[in-house]
DNA sequence: TACGTTTGTAAGTGATTACTCACATTACAT
DNA sequence: ATGTAATGTGAGTAATCACTTACAAACGTA
């Protein structure tokens, strides 16, 4: 135990990020190993600071106050302010979130008995869960991207390719079998995140008050993708 | 003239934002005035600076530097930071996108003569020479959006309303007459956006170098929306 | 119990921050 | 020419920044 102990100014887990921390923390220490009480603290009010008011605008002592914990605990765990940023938004790709993906989409696959409106309706009803759930991870990664390196060259590495791939193998048998025409995979998917991404984006950070029924958005997002707007 | 002439660090109008600056310099103008030559630099450094490092790590000082000018004549035009902010992505509501938009709609609808794809094509098109012109700003907001109330505000307040209403005014004759089905005129509008939105951001940020064939997108877009994915 | 390692702390460090102020120069109307 | 307001300067200023350091407590192991 410490020399003293200061209590915190925000008790552990509350807030507007609710239970989604308990995620990633566990997804966290499934990348570093177990951790330290305080540690633990540190990398959850780190979350939501900068998930809050962004990297740069976050000061060391804020999130040192917010954990409970004195400045130089910061220190001791991570190496420099920047490398806890990066070593928070890792767990996302490693072990977390694209093999994640990739798998899922193979098992929803083969669930939907080949029939595309379902496997799709599945899927995208399955990520927006998952977005829900690592929002702030999400939003910090995409906050951040821009101005690390680090960051962009994680996503470089670890989406595209995995994604890709899966789409390829997964648009195949659709195309063969004739319930789709022959299309881009590449486009497809940009496709179907860019629905669902400008979905989510209104739903959480525009019109946050709005009430929003995800099921019926997501049939309709199906329905454009499948059909268009032709007269049926 | 000053007490003393520095020398800015950076010839104006060079780097990668290119002559898109003139044109953000021109919509300031209309809506503060003319401006002295040093103010003006002040806000193509700002623009500049804010676009690429963020607002939050961007020092007054290094805008100074940038434009050439001693730290103090930014206050002397700009009551604050937040207030250089605030000022510089104005523009882009009052007098600068917001109306354009609605009015351009209006004339390209009626020049497409009662055909949607053509209609949206040109939209489409038009949208995209005009995000690169305003490349900078527009990512100074997207960016800084979350973090300032005003800026959200600002956008809560002129956007979706316009955009909503011009919508729903060129999408009625196009359901009348039966080339798409009846569709709520709010999702179109953000499926549109969505898509455009998605691509933009891929083209520009996530895979710069590649290199994009715009209109062979649009029309991938357009057939996306109005036929679907289903076999021809 | 003894002891080396890990974890934690409080009080710093110099550098950087947004912003001020006393003063100099310029523009312009008279 | 003269006076006044607008414009511009650069040396401050207190606050805040990320990070360090010297030391103490707690833990694992024997």
């Amino acid at each position: 135990m410490p020399a003293t102990k200061p209590t915190a100014e925000v008790p552990p887990n509350n807030g507007s990020l609710g239970g989604a921390i308990d995620a990633i923390i566990a997804a966290f220490e499934q990348e570093e190993g177990a951790m330290t009480d305080k540690k633990r603290r540190i990398v959850e009010a780190a979350i939501h600071c900068f998930a809050e008011k962004g990297y740069a605008a976050t000061a060391t002592n804020t999130i040192a106050r917010r954990a409970g914990v004195a400045e130089g605990t910061i220190f001791r765990h991570f190496e420099t302010k920047k490398d806890l940023l990066v070593r928070l938004v890792r767990p996302l790709f490693a072990r977390g979130l694209v093999p994640l993906v990739a798998e899922e989409l193979k098992i929803e696959s083969e669930r939907a008995g080949g029939d595309l409106r379902t496997f799709m309706r599945a899927i995208l009803g399955n990520r927006l869960a998952f977005a829900d759930r690592f929002a702030p991870l999400v939003r910090i990664l995409i906050q951040e991207m821009r101005f690390h390196a680090e960051l962009r060259e994680a996503v470089a590495e670890s989406f595209p390719a995995a994604l890709q791939q899966a789409a390829d193998r997964v648009l195949q048998p659709y195309i063969a079998n004739g319930q789709i025409r022959p299309v881009e995979p590449a486009f497809f998917l940009r496709s179907v995140i860019s629905l669902f991404v400008g979905y989510y984006v209104l739903r959480t950070e525009v019109l946050p008050m709005q009430t929003w029924d995800d099921e019926a958005e997501i049939a309709r997002i199906v329905d454009l993708m499948l059909d268009g707007l032709r007269p049926r």
